[in-house]
DNA sequence: TCAAAAGTGTTATCCTTACACCCATGT
DNA sequence: ACATGGGTGTAAGGATAACACTTTTGA
């Protein structure tokens, strides 16, 4: 058999908190400020490291200082050409991309800048995705006329055939109508995007030709190489997942108010929700207990301390919180 | 930095297909008869293919003389130890698994024969999945109390430190009561099995220990590598997503009748279903609609004929089956 | 006393589950 | 005629979404 290329695996890493009700991710800054962010990333090498998650929180301590807890796999990026301007003489770079969840400590932040790292808002990266208070308005006023534009013009022939044509794809991914946003698909618009030429990164990447010639706006904060994919990705998996597996509590403190894990949740879905229907919702999936104590630190009311039942394992399978309209 | 140890990407498909109501997938097979069945796979070459899954098709291509459709990336596994016997000398490989789905076509099982390939049914390799015909013995017979023996035994020093006890593992992969199993859990049941080294498998990886002073029972039929892994993850992932996307019609002809639909979701899913509510729930969920034709090949009344309604994707979110009890 | 946030009660609606029954064909 | 599988109707129960309302604190 022929000898093959020279594969290089990079393992990249999505820390996700919840603080002041916004969802954020620990973003690597370059300290010349010249390179776009990144995230926590690190070749993955086989004689040092068992396995991939033990190489993982190994490269994301060295970068960060954090200790992760809960981990898990999102996907495998390989295609060639993503991963910034690639010849043919370079090593060819996979991607695994890792979802990680964690709790922010008030001391996180300052080992953070001394690594020159930081917290940052998700939604600086996706301004589209944030629904809490509303449609975001550049939907209607620049992308979905960007996207409608792009839609409009023949694909290029080295376009691999799909089963569905661009405006089918668009109206899947944002939507038919104002009102039925599917929040889950943040990947699928994010590629759609990507495609387009309306996202910063297509540039590096092997899609010149249909941006320069327009002055379109570039929409959100762009990162290194496919790192922002990888962002998308771990957004969609996550709001996913907060449905049928009990993750937000990794996110929150030991004690918390229903109104805290609330906002918790929707800073992960960006959507507003149904206050008293949330409290019976996690009541009565007997999620959480009462602590016994109480909270008066939001100025009204005092609100009763819950604690998430983790003997729950020993009862069932453990399910999510199926928050649904509004 | 150090230089890097020689890493290699496998690329393995586990293609799925439902013949005479049976859940198949693709084994290649070894010409001399003696090694256990794989799955189609070969290494990837970023020179010769510019993704996974353009490489991938090659492959099976290669292998099998299939063209496949429907596919997806399922994990990447990337554990020392798991390829067979490996020595610090030898490449470290790490596996991408897809998942494909593909139609049965008469010829293909010729096709496949000429290529030492064969359809299989998966439950050859996880007898313990298919409750379509009630509980199955061996779990109460061999499996949970070879199970709970493992479970009393202390971990062993280089055990990872987890969140849950083996019995509760247990008791969450495989159901408390009889009644509550979670057809979705085919995955841990299979991890499970493996460190308990109550499969084939175990042996040729790390842990020969457990297993060589016991007569235990090895269930299943194995597969070389990390393959049965891997077909354990492609069967969790098809019988989830079974419930929020439609996918099963990758699997059915043109025309179908309604309790071939039934059989289809039945053989993946591993359960019995209700008929009436299972009509009902295909067709007011407007998934299919009728040709006019009718079948007269089984017996009994003449079937309508159904097909999917494929323009679905221009109205809504396409859903799924949400199959739900009996 | 008033604003702010916590917490409770109630109703209409839809979906799921289950059961009972009728229909069209081959033998 | 009767067995076999196809197909329909309907009622009970539970979950969801929306609404209005009461309670407890700080300023």
């Amino acid at each position: 058999m022929a000898r093959l290329a020279t594969l290089e695996i990079g393992l990249n890493a999505v820390i996700v908190s919840v603080a002041a009700g916004m969802p954020q991710i620990v973003q690597v800054g370059d300290p010349a400020g010249m390179k776009p962010d990144s995230l926590p990333f690190g070749p993955f090498d086989p004689l040092r490291h068992r396995t991939f998650e033990i190489g993982l929180r190994a490269w994301v301590e060295d970068q960060t200082a954090l200790r992760l807890g809960y981990i898990e796999q999102l996907y495998t990026f390989g295609d060639r050409g993503r991963h910034s301007a690639s010849s043919d003489k370079d090593p060819h770079v996979v991607s695994v991309g890792y979802l990680a969840l964690t709790r922010q400590t008030p001391d996180a932040a300052e080992m953070l800048a001394r690594h020159h790292s930081a917290w940052r808002s998700w939604y600086d990266y996706f301004p589209w995705e944030d629904w809490r208070d509303g449609r975001p308005g550049v939907l209607d006023k620049d992308m979905l006329p960007a996207l409608e534009e792009w839609s409009r013009q023949p694909p290029s022939e080295d376009t691999p055939p799909r089963a569905l044509g661009r405006s089918e794809r668009i109206r899947l991914a944002f939507g038919n109508d104002p009102a039925s946003w599917d929040e889950e698909r943040a990947l699928e618009r994010y590629e759609l995007l990507y495609e387009a030429g309306l996202i910063a990164e297509a540039l590096h990447d092997g899609r010149p030709a249909a941006l320069e010639r327009s002055s379109i706006p570039k929409f959100g904060r762009p990162m290194r190489f496919d790192h922002r994919r990888i962002l998308a990705t771990a957004l969609s998996r996550l709001r996913a997942k907060l449905k049928y597996r009990p993750v937000v509590f990794e996110l929150m403190p030991q004690a918390f108010t229903l109104t805290e894990l609330q906002t918790s949740v929707e800073a992960i879905s960006g959507r507003h929700l149904h206050k008293q229907n949330f409290r019976r919702l996690v009541e009565n999936a007997d999620l959480v207990e009462p602590t016994g104590a109480t909270s008066t630190a939001t100025g009204g009311r005092p609100a009763a301390l819950f604690r998430f039942r983790n003997t729950l394992y020993n009862e069932r399978p453990a399910p999510g919180l199926r928050v649904g309209g509004r």
